[in-house]
DNA sequence: TATGGCACATACGCAAGCGTATGGAACATA
DNA sequence: TATGTTCCATACGCTTGCGTATGTGCCATA
C-alpha cells in the first residue's frame, strides 16, 4: 500500500461518487486497510485531495500536450486533440466533479490547469489565422463543449448509445470546434 | 417561513455550496430559525431536495418553453433559446452542480430534464431540415455547450471577464450552433 | 376567557467522518 | 538475539448533520 495507491483510489473516488466521496474511512474499507494506513502515508484529508489532484492534473494536462507538441499543423493538432480528449469517456467523469466543486482548494487547481488548456487552445486558433480575441472566443466553446459533454453524458447516455454513435459525435464536435475557413 | 422559502434557500446552496451544502441546519441558521421549522414543512431532507430540483425544472424548462413556443421560424426559435438560456449566468451555477451529483435521486431528475431540452432542442433542428441523426447531434453539442459553459464560467472567470465579452462569447455559441445553411 | 391548532424552539439520541494516540507484527540491522 | 524502523490496527474523543420528541408562544375561534 503506497501513497500512489491512495491517490489514485482517491481520483477513482472522485469520479464516481463526488468529493465527498473521497473520504479516510470508506476508502480505506474498499482499500482492505484502516485508517491507520492513511495517516501513516498522508498527514490529513487535504493531502490526499492534493495528491489527487496532482495525478488528475498529469494524466490530463501533461500527457496530452506533450503528445502534441511535435504536431506542426493547427489544425490536425486541433483535430487530434478532439480525438485524445474524448477518447476515454470515462476519464470525464472525474473532470465535472472537480470542475463543479465548490471547495477553494479544488477551485485553485481547476483554475490553473483550465488556464494551461485555454493556452493551448489559444494559441492553436492564432496559428489557425483567427484574430486574438476570435481566438479566445474558439478556444472558449471548445473547452465549453468539452466539459459539458462529460455532463451530458452523465444526464443522457443515449445520446451516444453505441460507440459508433459516440465516434460520430465526436466528429460532429471537431467540425463545429474549426473555423470554417479551416475544415 | 414557507415551504417555498425552504425550496428557494435550497437551491440557492445548491448552486453556491453544491448538493452538499444543502443541509437542514446550516439553511436554519442562514435563514435565522431552527430545524423546527424545517421539520414542520418538510418530512426529511430528500423531500426538500426534490422541491428544490421541482423548482429548477420550473424554472429552467418550464418558463423557457413556455416563452418560446409561439417562435414559429426554427432558427430564431434556436437563437431567442441562446440568448435565453445564457440570460443569467448564475443561474448556470445550479446546473452543474445538479448535473455533476451523483445521487440517484438528483441524476434521475436530471435526466428527465435533459432529456426534455434535448427533445426541444431535436424538434427545432428538425425544422431546420436536418436529418433525425444530425438533428441528435446538433441538439447533443448545444446541450454540451451550455452546460460546459457553467463550468468553464466557474474555473475561468477571465473568459468572459466583461458584460460585453461574454455577450460576444454567446453570438459566438449561436453562430456555432446553427448548421451552416441556417445562418 | 378557555381551547384548539399553527409555527416554531429546545433538547435528545444517533451515525459517520476526522484526526490522534498507542499498540503490535514483521523485517532489517548490528 | 537485542534493537530499531516500517507499516498498519485498534481505540478514543470530537464535530457535524439527521431525525424525533416534546415544550411553548400566539392567534383564531367559540
Amino acid at each position: 500500500m503506497t501513497r500512489e495507491d491512495w491517490a489514485d483510489a482517491a481520483l477513482a473516488a472522485l469520479g464516481e461518487r463526488g468529493l465527498a466521496g473521497v473520504a479516510v474511512e470508506p476508502l480505506a474499507r474498499a482499500l482492505g486497510v484502516t485508517k491507520g494506513s492513511f495517516y501513516w502515508h498522508f498527514k490529513d484529508r487535504r493531502e490526499l485531495v492534493a495528491a489527487a489532484l496532482a495525478r488528475w492534473e498529469e494524466l490530463a494536462v501533461d500527457a496530452p500536450i506533450a503528445a502534441l507538441a511535435e504536431v506542426d499543423d493547427p489544425a490536425e493538432r486541433l483535430r487530434r486533440l478532439v480525438a485524445i480528449a474524448w477518447e476515454r469517456p470515462e476519464h470525464l467523469r472525474a473532470e465535472q466533479a472537480l470542475a463543479a466543486a465548490s471547495e477553494p482548494e479544488v477551485a485553485r487547481a481547476v483554475a490553473h490547469v483550465t488556464a494551461r488548456r485555454l493556452e493551448f487552445l489559444v494559441q492553436a486558433y492564432r496559428e489557425l489565422g483567427e484574430p486574438p480575441a476570435r481566438a479566445r472566443q474558439w478556444a472558449a466553446t471548445a473547452m465549453a463543449t468539452y466539459l459539458g459533454t462529460g455532463l451530458l453524458l452523465r444526464a443522457a447516455p443515449e445520446v451516444a448509445p453505441t460507440d459508433a454513435a459516440f465516434r460520430a459525435l465526436v466528429r460532429h464536435f471537431a467540425a463545429t470546434l474549426l473555423p470554417a475557413s479551416s475544415r
